[in-house]
DNA sequence: AGGTCTGTTCAGCT
DNA sequence: TAGCTGAACAGACC
């Protein structure tokens, strides 16, 4: 049973006044735990309201630590057994809201069938990277993700998103279900193939050619120009 | 010391 | 409508 809420944080827990949260939750139990792409939130009993959680940029979640120092942990559930639950984020990107709007979130990104992946990505006019970022379209990909999952894919980050075919939509789907995998089993984005070294300008890990770096879809980008060509490549090459 | 960068999202504009 | 830009935050790094 959730005996406090530190909620004092305004920015992190606006629009919420401070004390509003932990007027709505004191005195309620956890009953249920969801996630779709980087939303996380929490249902609670006797009909009260969910808690949404978000990490922002650099945001996690700790259980049963010493409270951080400079007040980092800018949300938290004090249970009745003593645990204690915060959202440790020394940026205060991070988020806590009552009642989560969700209905602008696409479908997981790691979960979504092959057929909506499809439909949803393979349209636009805007770069297929900017498409895997958009959190209406698919819900859980960010910079770092995108960029490897292009990678893996073989495909130019700066692609019109509705000039690929299926064959490469589905290529892509299968990189960002293996990436996605392979970043959970290690610990986080950071440590994909191409995400390693990205600050050193190390050349690419596959062919060694050196990396493009460039804004793409608003954010920093980069790719390798040999495996990710700009324009579709006929794999079939005369021989 | 100061400038630049950063795992994100949102409002506001064209 | 779709897509782009910049702002919000504050610490890390050079």
């Amino acid at each position: 049973m959730i005996e406090d809420v530190e909620d004092g944080d305004t920015y992190v827990c606006r629009p919420h006044g401070p004390g509003e949260i932990r007027s709505a939750l004191v005195g309620r139990s956890l009953t249920r735990t969801h996630r779709r792409g980087k939303a996380m939130w929490f249902e609670t009993d006797d009909g009260g309201p969910d808690l949404g959680l978000h990490l922002g940029m650099a945001g996690r979640i700790v259980f049963d630590q010493p409270p951080a120092p400079r007040s980092w942990d800018r949300f938290a559930l004090v249970f009745a057994d003593g645990g204690r639950l915060a959202l440790r984020d020394k940026r205060r990107l991070g988020r806590a809201v009552l009642d989560p709007d969700l209905s602008n979130l696409g479908p997981d990104a790691a979960m979504v069938g092959r057929d909506a992946f499809r439909r949803r990505v393979g349209r636009g006019t805007a770069p297929i990277k900017a498409r895997l970022l958009d959190q209406s379209v698919v819900a859980g990909v960010g910079n770092l993700l995108a960029d490897e999952t292009l990678w893996r894919a073989g495909l130019s980050p700066r692609r019109e998103a509705g000039s690929l075919d299926t064959d490469e939509l589905d290529r892509l789907r299968r990189a960002l279900r293996a990436a996605t995998r392979d970043a959970t089993a290690k610990g986080g984005v950071h440590t994909g193939r191409l995400i390693v070294g990205r600050k050193r300008r190390e050349p690419c890990p596959s062919c060694g050619a050196a990396l493009e770096r460039a804004t793409v879809g608003g954010r920093t980008t980069f790719w390798c120009p040999r495996e990710q060509p700009e324009a579709p490549v006929t794999r079939r090459q005369a021989a």
